[in-house]
DNA sequence: AGCTATTGATAAAG
DNA sequence: TCTTTATCAATAGCT
């Protein structure tokens, strides 16, 4: 595969041959890394190199892999010791239950449905639907609880802004009457035809009641819900 | 390198990664032949199928290569002979894959759902929602398939019928000729006033052609698919 | 287990 | 070593 055609033989030329060795051993370390992953099988690749250099990969670990080569080829078996045994069997046990609880997982997940009859579909299909409900109830509860608190909230803070709308409308009174002993005595322009008219005056108070009354929630029982739904689900953005 | 691109990917159906594992298995082999005659390496290959099954191969042999590496990943050869302490370390780590993933599969079955906020509780929903969809997908096709082929099987028992039911009433008339000829020239009460009527004889043959005409599915191109139906949802239970 | 259309890997060259 | 390109090899999807 390449600009020609090649006998499989040592290659004389060092160069060359560095740069095959380059190229074809990242092939290979792809093509190992795809068919672990592709074909969900345990691999370990060992390669050194004419210089000694080692180049190596597992999908899972070397040891693992070495290890349960080992076993399988049942070399040094007899030299290990009991307690070695043991473990053995204990992961033995583990990856056969590991192996079925991933599998089981898959179905879950209706990725790997080949070879299940109506009988095992139409329970899964149960099961799903169980599961489904179960975790629609659960968003449900925490949704509410979230509404709630930030019901309670919205009302804390609603009572505030009362309280600061009626100490501000005090205020904003205070003030008129402060303002009509400044300019009352002179008799000034503002008698004259032209009635009086917090809005055209400038100080910073007189607009503030009328932004507070339009800000305020409508009778909290029914706009609060509303809003605090779509604070809950921003909140969790 | 096929008919199609591929993402890498565990593949589902089991049939098709055990035929891909097989090809690419003996790809990866022969690839690492090539490495280690092409560039003089030596080089160990170690592939475990998911069913378990080990295949391998090294340049030198196994043992030396994995010495070689051993001795370079400067691990005193623990793995060569492994450990009571190695096999505990396998064994635990498989351990938390188990835990993680029963954790997984809990929440998969709508049990533990305490503690997921919101997004975890959608994602799930929308997980399920997936899977059921896939499973239900999966289901009718099964069903489908099983209507064909039972539809497919009724056709054929259907034309046997046809084919006993024409030769029957062929041999129901050569018997009523047989018949013919053996009353026939004796001269017998058959042509005294009474008419000839095959129900009114006790042989086996007689009642038969009209049993057939009732127990014939009427035209085949409707009957069969909702009998075939029936059956089908039978044979699985 | 074979057969091809395609994609992927890579030999050679820059 | 990295990139490019012309070729050959591997293999995905089918039968």
């Amino acid at each position: 595969m390449g600009r020609g055609k090649i006998v499989i033989r040592r290659i004389d030329n060092s160069t060359n041959r560095q740069v095959t060795f380059s190229k074809r051993r990242n092939g290979l370390l792809k093509k190992a890394k795809e068919l672990s992953i592709l074909c969900d099988a345990e691999i370990g690749l060992i390669i050194f190199s004419c210089t000694g250099k080692l180049h190596d990969y597992s999908s899972t670990s070397m040891k693992s892999v070495i290890a349960r080569y080992n076993k399988v080829k049942e070399e040094n078996y007899n030299l290990m010791n009991p307690t070695s045994e043991v473990w053995q069997r204990e992961a033995e046990h583990l990856r056969q239950q590991l192996q079925y609880l991933q599998e089981s997982h898959r179905k879950l997940l209706g990725e790997e449905l080949a070879g299940l009859n109506i009988r095992d579909l139409q329970n899964l299909e149960n099961q799903l639907e169980t599961s489904l409900k179960g975790v629609r109830v659960k968003k449900e509860q925490t949704l509410t609880t979230q509404i709630n608190d930030l019901n309670q909230k919205g009302n804390v803070i609603h009572q505030e802004n009362m309280e600061l709308h009626k100490k501000m409308n005090l205020v904003v009174k205070e003030n008129e009457e402060l303002r009509k002993k400044v300019h009352g005595p002179g008799g000034t322009s503002e008698e004259n035809g032209v009635p009086h008219n917090i809005h055209s005056i400038s100080d910073g108070y007189s607009f503030l009641p009328i932004n507070f009354e339009l800000s305020q929630p409508q009778k909290q029982t029914n706009g609060a819900p509303k809003d605090a739904m779509v604070l809950g689900l921003q909140l969790q953005q």
